[in-house]
RNA sequence: GCCGGCAUGGCGGAAUGGCAGACGCGAUGGACUCAAAAUCCAUUGUUCGCAAGGAUGUGUGGGUUCAAGUCCCACUGCCGGCACCA
């Protein structure tokens, strides 16, 4: 018989599904909340790159996961769309004048073609991209309703700045000193941003992790980078100067040891610190920490630097005078910007210490040593950074680090010298590029108003358009050179007054994108709420880990914030996050250009088909790890459905099948069933592959059998399925066919093999009927003649009867 | 340095504490063929043995258990994240 003609039947199915609109969400309220289902994969940005065989592989899993709901009764939202603002097609329009939105539906239509071959069952009528008008409006309303709340606000702080993308980058985008992007090394510079108050949400954000079903990696990677530490602050007066100076610490039991205090290099009483004597010296350090990019301040391997200011402080607990010196390895924006330096108990304190031949007081001694004993010491060798005894802390001596911590926040407070404190390590989150193709920012300057958003009726505000869209450079965005645009009347006041000229982060549309899906064609409302209380929360979000702590943290943010303004039902968007792995090249190195080892999908499915692609990239292992791609090994999940195709031609029975055939098929059904639901499709494909082999070894085929093995192979290898669902006479799709049910009574053998071991080392086996008994069980082991072979000379010291399962005997 | 994750045949991987290696790729042998491809059948962890049958085996070293890939402790290697956050 001819091979299965792929390249026919897979067109011949997509077609019929977009025409009969098969994979369209519709809010049917006969569907019980808890019968619908969410199912989205990250939206891509459609780069001009084109893809390889790794980027639908999260496509291939939510599709199967979808199909096999709806075939369950589930009313699955599973909606697709674009992350369409970003730089690639901007950098393009400066190099060609390429309008960016020219490219960038040139590559969503290419992106829909290349993934549509794949058979992928999203609902194309709620498509969105982040960059047309009617969704940015909606971008900018929500910015508009953060400014509202005081959480938008302007910053002239140095910041994160890329000279290549020549624009400023949050904290989230810089890796090891270099942008996220194109790796160019990053740059401090001091322009005013926008900035949004993410840390007021920091304890929330990180107690909420606890109410979502995510990997556990991905809520470790949140935490540390929200990063909350508790502690005190410290007041300390200073000699001569009327203002304090207050340090932040997680050790206040080690205040005994504090030998001198260290300022940021950028902090406010610097120059009151500094005396006449030492203010030369004190400019030059300054400014030479100013020059330093982040890199080189953070680079661990470099010596301690810094600077005497010629002040003292005062420590509260013993009234002891403290050198207060400034080192650019006290960062300003984490606690005050000064510390209190132990260096007995601190490795940079320490190196601090020697470097510029500081006092070391060892005031923590481990729990039992003899300076614990005693209360004091002579000179460490060694910086101790664990928790101990207190010692060299007069009343306090003998103290546990916890219970020191506790009663001298108690003393700082009730003395009025400081309070418990939370930090976080979490920045504000910078929010405005100087660039051209992303939202503009809705608001507007007035001389007399101030800060003024715009009104919801002027909104969307869209971007103007130009031929130039090479940034300044100087800090400013292209459309700052548009002065027509620029220049406005104030909407409170009418006074002439001019836009503000950042445009929005690329995060800003994903931010949302999700609720958007919901009721993409909505002019009134981002969404209307009833529909969103049909289908939130997403209930599955599948994508990569390169999230974990910046959109999915983004995110999270804005949701909270539109749960706070009463417009979702949720405090948090995505109930279940599951991370698919890497696809490797052949060679396990990472997929890229620059390799060369890039497979490209449309060439497999060429070769192969669409089907064959789908079921091998499921078949190679767990959804969730990397692994390699092998091109030889997808001819094993060709073979498969090539069976399929030629079973189809066997003569059908209506009976079902009997004896240990009706077995396999029920336990198939199970274990398929499971595994689908549990997104376990490497081990589903595989027992479709065993029975499918079990039945191809008839002549004949038993029509119930060939039903179920269509219909679990149906979210697999939909084209196929539907093809051969149809040559059995069905005349309705096979994607709302109802999923076979099982019975567990049948999936159980009426004989069952029973192992005997002897020392747990396997000797034999036999058969029992089931139901047999525990003694009956061990009777039948000792009477096999290999089992009186192994006890001739042995004493049995012990038996083990597992029922149904084995027999060990323990001898001597 | 700190926090995660992973480690099983030639390869991808499977295995509620109970027969390690399901399923697939590859390889070897055979059938079909003038021949090849495709397809089908058989074998395929390593090792000793003509065979029957042994021994050994899940990164390393210990431990718990009648029984450990699976649980506990200590390591090693690889991958990812964070990194002067006081």
């Amino acid at each position: 018989m001819a091979k299965y003609p792929f390249s026919e039947i897979e067109p011949k199915w997509q077609k019929y599904w977009d025409a009969n609109q098969t994979f369209r969400a519709v809010e049917d309220p006969a569907f019980a909340k808890a019968k619908r289902r969410y199912v989205l994969d990250m939206f891509p940005y459609p780069s001009g790159a084109g893809l390889h065989v790794g980027h639908p592989l999260g496509y291939i899993a939510t599709d199967i996961y979808c199909r096999y709901l709806r075939m369950n009764g589930f009313n699955v939202l599973h909606p697709m769309g674009f992350d369409a603002f970003g730089l690639p097609a901007e950098n393009y329009a400066i190099q060609t004048g390429t309008h960016p939105a020219v490219t960038t539906f040139a590559n969503i239509e290419r992106f829909k073609k290349q993934i549509g071959i794949l058979g992928l069952s999203y609902d194309w009528a709620r498509e969105v991209s982040t960059c047309t008008a009617d969704y940015y409006k909606w971008t900018q309303w929500i910015f508009i309703q953060l400014f509202k709340r005081g959480l938008a606000y302007e910053s002239n702080a140095p910041i994160n700045w890329c000279p290549s993308c020549q624009t400023g980058l949050a904290n989230e985008e810089v890796k090891d000193g270099e942008c996220d992007r194109c790796g160019s090394k990053v740059t401090r510079k001091r322009i005013r941003q926008w900035v949004l108050k993410i840390t007021a949400y920091a304890d929330r954000l990180l107690a909420d992790l606890d109410k979502v079903d995510w990997p556990e990696p991905v809520k470790a990677m949140q935490r540390n980078w929200i990063g909350r530490s508790e502690g005190a602050s410290v007041h300390f007066a200073v000699d001569g100067l009327s203002e304090k100076l207050e340090v932040y610490t997680t050790r206040p039991d080690t205040l005994f040891g504090a030998t001198y205090m260290v300022v940021a290099p950028e902090h406010p009483l610097v120059s009151k610190l500094t005396t006449p004597a030492q203010q030369a010296a004190m400019s030059a350090y300054v400014e030479a920490a100013a020059r330093k990019s982040d890199l080189e301040r953070t680079d661990l391997a470099k010596d301690k630097s810094g600077c005497f200011t010629g002040s003292y402080g005062i420590n509260p607990v013993n009234g002891r005078k403290l050198p207060i010196w400034i080192s650019d390895y006290v960062l300003i924006s984490y606690g005050t910007g000064a510390i209190m330096a132990v260096p007995a108990h601190d490795e940079r304190d320490w190196a601090f210490a020697r470097k510029f031949g500081l006092p070391i007081i060892q005031v923590v001694a481990p729990e039992g040593s003899p300076a614990a004993r005693i209360g004091t010491c002579g000179d460490p060798d060694e910086a101790f950074c664990e928790e101990g005894i207190a010692i060299n802390s007069g009343d306090w001596n003998g103290l546990t680090t916890a219970a020191f911590k506790a009663a001298i926040t108690k003393w700082l407070e009730d003395q009025g010298h400081g309070q418990g404190t939370v930090n976080y390590k979490l920045r504000d989150w910078l929010f405005s590029r100087q660039r051209y193709w992303g939202e503009p920012m809705p608001l507007v300057h007035c001389p007399k108003c101030g800060i003024v958003p715009l009104h919801d009726d002027q909104l969307p505000l869209t971007l103007p358009e130009t031929t130039s869209y090479a940034p300044s450079g100087n800090g400013e965005s292209p459309l700052a050179n548009i002065e027509p645009w620029v220049n406005t009347t104030c909407p409170d006041c009418g006074s002439p007054a001019r836009r503000e000229t950042n445009t929005m982060p690329q995060w800003a549309g994903s931010c949302w994108y999700y609720l958007r899906f919901i009721d993409p064609r909505n002019d009134r409302a981002f969404a209307d709420r009833a529909k969103v209380d049909y289908w939130m929360p997403v209930d599955l979000y599948v994508g990569g880990t390169e999230h974990a702590v910046l959109h999915l943290l983004y995110a999270r943010f804005w949701h909270k914030v539109l749960f706070d303004i009463g417009a979702v039902n949720t405090d948090e968007p995505f109930q279940r996050l599951v991370n698919q792995g890497m696809m490797l090249g052949e060679d396990n190195q990472k997929m890229s250009k620059s390799r060369g080892n890039v497979v490209n999908p449309d060439d497999i499915i060429g070769e192969y088909g669409a089907d064959a692609l789908r079921l091998y990239e499921m078949f190679m292992g767990p959804l969730e790890v990397s692994k390699p791609w092998t091109t030889a090994g997808i001819v094993g999940s060709s073979r498969f459905l090539e069976r399929l195709w030629a079973m189809s031609e066997k003569p059908l029975d209506d009976a079902p099948p009997s004896g240990e055939l009706l077995r396999l098929l029920h336990r198939t059904i199970r274990k398929v069933t499971e595994d689908s639901a549990n997104l376990a499709f490497n081990t589903a494909i595989s027992a479709l592959m065993v029975l499918s082999a079990e039945a191809n070894k008839a002549e004949r085929l038993s029509r119930p059998l060939w039903e179920a093995l269509l219909k679990m192979v149906g979210p697999y290898a939909p084209h196929l399925a539907e093809e051969l669902w149809q040559k059995l006479g069905q005349t309705a799709s096979i994607a709302y066919a109802a999923w076979p049910g099982f019975d567990p009574l049948l999936c159980e053998s009426d004989e069952l093999t029973i192992v005997v071991q002897f020392n747990g080392k396997l000797r034999a086996d036999f058969q029992v009927p089931k139901d047999t008994g525990r003694e009956e069980q061990e009777r039948l082991a000792r009477l096999h003649p290999k089992v009186q072979e192994y006890l001739v000379g042995k004493e049995i010291v012990k038996v083990v009867v597992v029922p149904g399962k084995l027999v060990n005997f323990v001898v001597r």
